[in-house]
Formats: structure tokens, C-alpha cells, sequence
DNA sequence: ATTTCGAACCAATTTGCGAATGGTATCTGT
DNA sequence: ACAGATACCATTCGCAAATTGGTTCGAAAT
């Protein structure tokens, strides 16, 4: 809450806000004068400063104000543009693992691996299939935590690797990634030495006759079926609520 | 088809052999002796063929090996390092473009967009029905080929963003920056001017309307439709005897 | 005659350093 | 209390030098 004082030092000396107003409207009279292109960069708060013979304190205020409004974007080290930020979002793995969800990361995989697990039912080679086995076989046959995840992560990884499409194993590639970093933010501590889940065996072995069968709608589905049922026994540990 | 000369030259001078086999042998030493471990980078190979007295020729064939076994991987500039190759493949959209087909781009896009579409009549907002509307205005009073693209793209962006899920959204962009560059190697010239395609104004109205109504399984299958028949298209194109 | 060695050169990459730049703290004067 | 000036910080860029795997070529060796 304001005191009266303060309430009338605003009222009877508003040369602060003239002198703020007076920044920032030389400021957009030297945008508007100079070919302001998109994208383009103005010089360095330093030289403006001297240029508009107003002190850098003020400037920044002014350029605040544009950056606020959306007109231009900063940059420590790079300088002020004009425009709006350029979306650094895309695939910046980081910035995306820390924006995304378990919940929203279980949507992705549930969008993406039941059509890839289709499209290895279509595709996949001997060579593959081999190695799907080899992969299914260490998952079992792991005794510790890690050791199960690695080969859990590199079944899934194998499947999106039978479906011999370069473009989607980026894309699942990217996704691995982010789901490696996701901040798995929990209501209370997790154990850490989770254990080994033998739900999945099944599931896993019905993912696998199926490619094997090639048999795609049938893939599809069971991918579906397994991902689901990780989602459920992820929300039941992060969401006892929900 | 080899002369009996060569091959008796390489059945009586086995010393080739021998050197090279020794070349091996030593690094093959030195591998077992240093603590080697993974992705750690050995000496330089000018170094190491002092080290361990063999040519550089002969150390970079016995590398060569190596490399071919799978037991280490090279790089100008860099060096040589213990373990497999770390994929380059994620996320370098480069290296995937180059090696994507057009084919498999759509193949990827089919997979991907119905289920973002379903998921973004499931959450989207109403600012997201009114941008979206505002794009699929914008591609029907398109008089411009580019103009008509900048909007198409924008269009399938929007719908994307109106699934409200940041990693499918990093996934889309990724997606999006693959799509403008994979090659579009055509079996003859296309031509630079391309139609602008009224077919598509249906299928943009039938995925809008099955948005703003909030259903789902129509906006996937309206979209499943739509792409299918961009790609058939696009297949008639590119592979005429296909 | 073939292979090996050494040297030079090439291209990609890393490294190091200085300059530039936005962001921040501090002191001064009014 | 606030503007101004200055200095300093962290990040980024640009450039040059050094590093490194890859290649070529002639001399030497066998």
C-alpha cells in the first residue's frame, strides 16, 4: 500500500516518467527513422546511448519496454533485435525436457511407438528380428535395475530402428532424449532402486510375435497395450490422487 | 580376377602380413594395457605410432581394423575413440534430411499428425480455433503458390500447437525442419510453379470442423485422409511408373 | 615390383584469446 | 530517491593457431 507521500512525490515531480517517456520515444523515432528490418540488429546500448543523448540506464528502461511489447528481443553476448524472439524451443533438447511432463511424455510415446511398432511389423529384417530376440532375452535374464532398463530402453530403441524409416528414428531418437532428462518430479521420494517390472514380459513377448508374424495391426495394438499399462503404473507412483 | 603371379607373390612373402599383424598385435597391447574406457580418446596417431614404434601407415591400417570391428571409432579433428560411434544421427537434421525420402517423410508425417490432430480436438483452446480459422482463411485467399504454403505450414503448425503437449510439439518442429530440407529428387524437372491445390481446402475444412466440434477420432481420420492424399499426390509426382 | 616409410599437405575440429555485448552492482551528484 | 557514470561479469562472436584424422607422393627397402 502507497503512502500519501509517495502518492504526491509521483504527482508533483513527473519528470521522471517525462524523462522515461522521453527515452523511449527517441528510441522509436530512431526505429522508425532507420530501415528497421526483421531480424536485424541494432547497435550496442553503448553507441545508442551516445547516439540518442540519452544515458544507457534510461535506454535500457526503453528497450524494457520494447522487449516487454514483443517489438525486440535480447541477447547477453549477441546484441538487441527486432522482432520476436526466434523460437529456441525446437528440438532444444533442455528446453524441452524441462517444459515436458511424465504425463505429456507418455502422451508422445503412446502418438509415436504403436505406429512405429506397425510400420517394424511391415518392415523388419532377419537381422532384426535377431536382435530383437537378443534384446528380449537380456531383459529377462537381468538381475539388477539398470541392467533391465538398458536393454528395455534398447528393445524399444530396436523396434523403432526394424521400422527402417531414417526420418522417424530421429524423431524417436529426440524423444529418448528428452525422455532421458524429463525432471521426474514426484509428490514425495520414489524408491530409488526400483524394481524390476515383470508386467512387461508379456507384453513385450506380444509386441515381438507379432512382428515376428508381421502382423501390423496386431503390433500396433499391443505396443499400445504395453505403453498404456507403463503410463498407468507411472501415474499410480507420481498421481496416487488421480 | 587375381593372376596366379599375385597370388603366389602373397603365398610366398608373408612378411606383409607379419608386420601388419604386429602392428595390430602391439596396439592391440597397448589397448589391453592402458586403462581403456569408454568414449575415452587415445594419443594422436602421430604419437602412438612413436609410442609404439610402427609406422604411421601400418598403425592407421591396423586403426582400420579396429574400426571396421566395431571397437573404435575416428574423426578428423577430433581423434580416435574407444567404443562405438555415438549416434550422430538424432536430432542432426542435416544428416537425417539427407537421408530421408520424400516417401518416408510422409510416411513419418502420417504417423505423427492424425494423433496430434486427435489430441488437439481434445485440447484446444479457443484463442487455438480462432487462429486456426484465421490460417485456413488465409491458404483460401492465397493468390501465391509461397503464400499458400507459408499458411498451409502454418495451418498444420497451429494444429499441432493446439495438442498442448511441448515434447510433440518439439517433435513437429523437428519434423517441420526435415520437411524443408529433405532433397526432392524427382525423376524429371517439376515444375517450379506448382498449382495451387484446391483439393486441400475440403480436407483443411473437414479436420477444422471436426476440431471445433471436439471429436477426436473425426479429426483423426479427417487428417489421416488429408495427408494421405497430399502424399498421393506427391507420389504421382515423384514415382509416375509407381 | 611391391610395400613401407617419411614427409608434406588437406580439411575438419578444437582451443585460446580478445573484443563486443547485454546485465548488474556501486558510487556520485543532484 | 533517482539519474548518471563507471566498472565489472557472463556470454557470445570472430579470428588465428594448433591439433588431428585422411590423403598423396616420392624415396627407400625388401
Amino acid at each position: 500500500m502507497w503512502t500519501l507521500a509517495q502518492q504526491m512525490t509521483i504527482e508533483i515531480e513527473p519528470e521522471t516518467r517525462t524523462r522515461n517517456h522521453d527515452a523511449a520515444a527517441r528510441l522509436r523515432a530512431y526505429l522508425a527513422d532507420s530501415n528497421l528490418e526483421l531480424n536485424s540488429r541494432l547497435p550496442p546500448e553503448r553507441t545508442l546511448s551516445r547516439q540518442l543523448g540519452v544515458s544507457r540506464s534510461l535506454l535500457r528502461r526503453a528497450l524494457a519496454e520494447l522487449e516487454a511489447a514483443g517489438q525486440i528481443w535480447r541477447h547477453v553476448g549477441r546484441g538487441t533485435f527486432i522482432g520476436s524472439r526466434p523460437l529456441e524451443s525446437a528440438s532444444d533438447i533442455d528446453y524441452v525436457s524441462s517444459h515436458t511432463t511424465p504425463r505429456e511424455l507418455m502422451e508422445a510415446r503412446l502418438l509415436i511407438e504403436p505406429g512405429l511398432t506397425r510400420l517394424a511389423a511391415s518392415h523388419a529384417t532377419n537381422a532384426d528380428i535377431r536382435e530383437l530376440e537378443h534384446c528380449i532375452r537380456k531383459t529377462k535374464s537381468a538381475t539388477d535395475w539398470r541392467i533391465y532398463e538398458i536393454w528395455d530402453i534398447n528393445l524399444h530403441r530396436t523396434i523403432a530402428a526394424a521400422a527402417h524409416n531414417t526420418c522417424l528414428m530421429a524423431l524417436f531418437d529426440t524423444l529418448n532424449a528428452v525422455k532421458r532428462s524429463v525432471v521426474w518430479t514426484r509428490p514425495r521420494e520414489v524408491p530409488l532402486a526400483r524394481k524390476l517390472d515383470h508386467h512387461s514380459f508379456p507384453e513385450h513377448d506380444a509386441i515381438f510375435s507379432a512382428i515376428i508374424e508381421r502382423d501390423p495391426a496386431r503390433a500396433e495394438a499391443a505396443m499400445r497395450r504395453h505403453l498404456g499399462s507403463v503410463r498407468d503404473r507411472l501415474m499410480k507412483v507420481m498421481e496416487p490422487g488421480a
